[in-house]
DNA sequence: CCGTTATTGCGACAACTGTTACATTAGGAT
DNA sequence: ATCCTAATGTAACAGTTGTCGCAATAACGG
């Protein structure tokens, strides 16, 4: 005889109660910041008790990596202009979009990876899986002959975002408009000069 | 007659204090990483009482941001190598050893700058300083005949150093030696290319 | 519909955090 | 040396945070 079932409850009131209060840590996170997020507030604005969510979510890192866990389920695809440049600067664009939103749950969620591992973990999940799904813009350049066969995929996006990231998280300057289209232009610029190309060839 | 001095003491004890509880922190910080960075752990090691750390730091944000002016006042160079390439590697190298220390000491400061806006703007100011002292690695560059004139010295290095930061610090992929040199040599590409060209030259 | 029990609500509790008033110490000037 | 007072030490305090045992509720299987 099989073991006969965890004898889990995910229905009804318990699924629920999940999406009250992970909308309750987006609400308190685009109003009060990263750092008005407590487990108090957002059990009162989910109507549920303390006690709950201490019991399902551990600490504030534990709601974060929930919400990162749903926000990972989603069908986003990235953009398809038909250029590399075109792609690259889009995509640039949704970045810092996000990025420079007041105020930023991205740039919340960011900090919050710094404080819980439980929160790092399912960031760098999510962060693996948006890459990923990023690389197709590569294959198709590649395909138009845009690019070399070979291009490292990866340290082709990474080279074209990272400015962003850098600038405006960890060095906070002030947004630029021209921040994506410039740093899609350097990429790309490096990549036709074969700054990617990966194995001997 | 002119206001008669503030009348402050910050000579002898006050002075001995602030180095206690500074060195403090960065013990603590080695040790525990920033989640273990107390008040209460900080006075302990320090031999001194909380209330005195509270009074004159308020808050873990504002040590830490102490803990940054202070690190500011050095005489740190950029390397200079001879060539735009081994300079930018050679920097490279460096953050790269800074971040992949365990624990690694600026990683706890980067991650302290989003729970203090006291310590994000000490970061922010010692990023500035840093970033500035760089520029003459592009400057004599140029003067090499390496790069031309008007090259945007911010955004190159900039280029070069974001893709560490990204990787080791937001991605949290595992080190890889190649990282510092792979970086380095995009960026000089991507320069020679012209990616960085400002003006209308 | 009924019974079992996973899940939540409830309230009390200890531990921790940060503040305050007052006493004590020591820097700096005369 | 002596005085003034800035800076620190001390202890008591309210507010917050996280945990626990127990009662109430509701999901799931029959």
């Amino acid at each position: 005889m099989p073991s006969p079932a965890p004898l889990r409850r995910p229905g009804g009131r318990t699924a629920r109660i999940r999406q009250q209060v992970l909308d309750a840590v987006l609400a308190e996170l685009g109003e009060h910041g990263f750092d008005g997020l407590t487990m108090e507030a957002v059990a009162a604005r989910a109507g549920v008790h303390r006690a709950t969510v201490y019991r399902r979510w551990g600490d504030v890192g534990g709601l974060l990596a929930d919400v990162l866990v749903a926000a990972g389920d989603d069908d986003w695809r990235p953009p398809d202009t038909g250029s590399l440049i075109g792609d690259l600067a889009a995509l640039n664009q949704e970045i810092y979009d996000a990025l420079v939103a007041e105020p930023s749950v991205v740039a919340a969620l960011i900090a919050a990876s710094f404080r819980s591992a439980q929160a790092e973990l399912a960031q760098r999940r999510l962060w693996e899986d948006r890459y990923e799904r990023c690389e197709v813009v590569v294959s198709r350049a590649v395909e138009r002959g845009e690019l070399p066969p070979h291009t490292d995929a990866r340290r082709l996006l990474i080279a074209a975002t990272a400015p962003l990231y850098h600038r405006l998280v960890l060095l906070h300057t002030p947004p630029d408009p021209d921040l994506p289209g410039d740093a899609a232009r350097t990429a790309v610029l490096a990549a036709s000069a074969g700054a990617f190309a990966v194995g001997g060839t």
